[in-house]
DNA sequence: GGCCAACTGATTATCGATAATCGAGTATGC
DNA sequence: GCATACTCGATTATCGATAATCAGTTGGCC
């Protein structure tokens, strides 16, 4: 593997990433920087800067010489994401409804084609990245970028979600919840939109409890 | 100055936090890397390390090849910060009241009376320092880690609102904002102690519109 | 046999030096 | 006179090597 573009440590980035996001390296998994090191043909430093910034980002965790590893998203910290998730997306609801961009009303309703497809295909990782687009163009368009910042920061683990949930759930059910925000939205109703955004967070918090321990 | 602890990166980093805190680094100054290694007698490595970490904090930002900058906050990021900012505590508000310790109830009194002392001291910086903290005990009580990290997130814009706001303002009707709060809190009501959380951070959004373009 | 300390291999943290890039000022050609 | 190419100083990005730390293991000692 050869690297090419300039500002490695933002290319090693996205190598980890999209490691992570595809499985080859699981939750828990250690990652070695010398490894990456040979692996990748560079030098440490800029991996390890790579490494402070996924910190950050809360893709790993890592501990003073004790080296870095994937981090776990427990059950615990997923189910208290919904409530959170559940208080901004109302905001993001009621602050995007009554300027709705024409333009945006359409993209939201290729995504929910695109769930549906998904849902119908058994594709559980395509309709999630399609419902979290679906999301953050909401998101995007309350025009706040606190707001857009703050919501991204939760994105990680509700990601991983696939991993927790991995099955038992009506996969075109669940794409077609979607459409009543459109309604709102296409109604520019503030209220309305951020209501039914809360109520369709917190329905899929509620689905997840009674699942295992942790993991 | 001379450092001692081990893993260097972190104390750079508490270093750097200081100045910009205490204005010894202005919003928009340069912070140079080699200056640093210098002054501090380390090598540019953990340096470089530290300035990746308080960029991801939003203390910073920075360009590749272009080096880091204290971070401007603008008048707009600042007003969009305080619907977040109410999002969040109406549900930290809602989260908390229901079980509150009686322990907390007594250091949030403690702190409005703190508040009440430095507003009668014109002491605009111990006003805002207890009056993060009341909150901040508010949000740790809701016992949702997620939540905290949310909010913490928003913390530093919401701190440097000293150098925005930095007058005007009856200072002794601003500790006494937070007394309803407390009444909602001790009746253990999660709604009203959400709904009033949400009109005390509204408030404070409201009074800082009409001020100067940016800053 | 059990326990503590010194050793060992693996890995991270830091260093000092070099390469790459930027911005401004200067020279050059028209 | 003006735009473009070039050079230089300052600074960041990367490198390769060394030092520090950790976890597991081995050896001696009771």
């Amino acid at each position: 593997m050869t690297l090419s573009r300039s500002v490695l440590r933002e290319q090693i980035k996205e190598v980890i990433i999209q490691r992570i996001l595809d499985g080859t390296y699981a939750p828990g998994d250690r990652v070695v920087e010398l490894a990456l090191v040979q692996e990748l043909g560079v030098s440490q430093a800029p991996v390890r800067e790579a490494l402070r910034d996924l910190e950050a980002m809360r893709f790993i965790e890592s501990e003073p010489y004790r080296g870095a590893r994937v981090r776990q998203v427990t059950h615990k910290e997923l189910t208290e994401t919904y409530p959170v998730r559940a208080a901004l997306e109302e905001l993001a609801g009621h602050m995007a409804a009554p300027g709705v961009d024409n333009n945006v009303l359409r993209m939201l309703e290729s995504e929910i084609q695109n769930m549906l497809e998904a849902a119908r295909r058994k594709d559980q990782h395509g309709l999630l990245v399609h419902d979290a687009r679906f999301h953050e163009l909401i998101v995007e368009q309350a025009g706040n970028s606190v707001l857009l910042d703050s919501w991204s920061g939760l994105r990680i683990e509700a990601y991983t979600l696939v991993s927790v949930v991995k099955s038992n759930l009506d996969l075109v059910a669940i794409a077609n919840t979607h459409l009543p925000i459109l309604d709102a939205l296409r109604q520019r109703d503030g209220d309305l939109a951020g209501k039914v955004m809360r109520a369709h967070i917190e329905h899929f918090g509620n689905t997840l409890f009674g699942g295992d321990p942790d993991a």
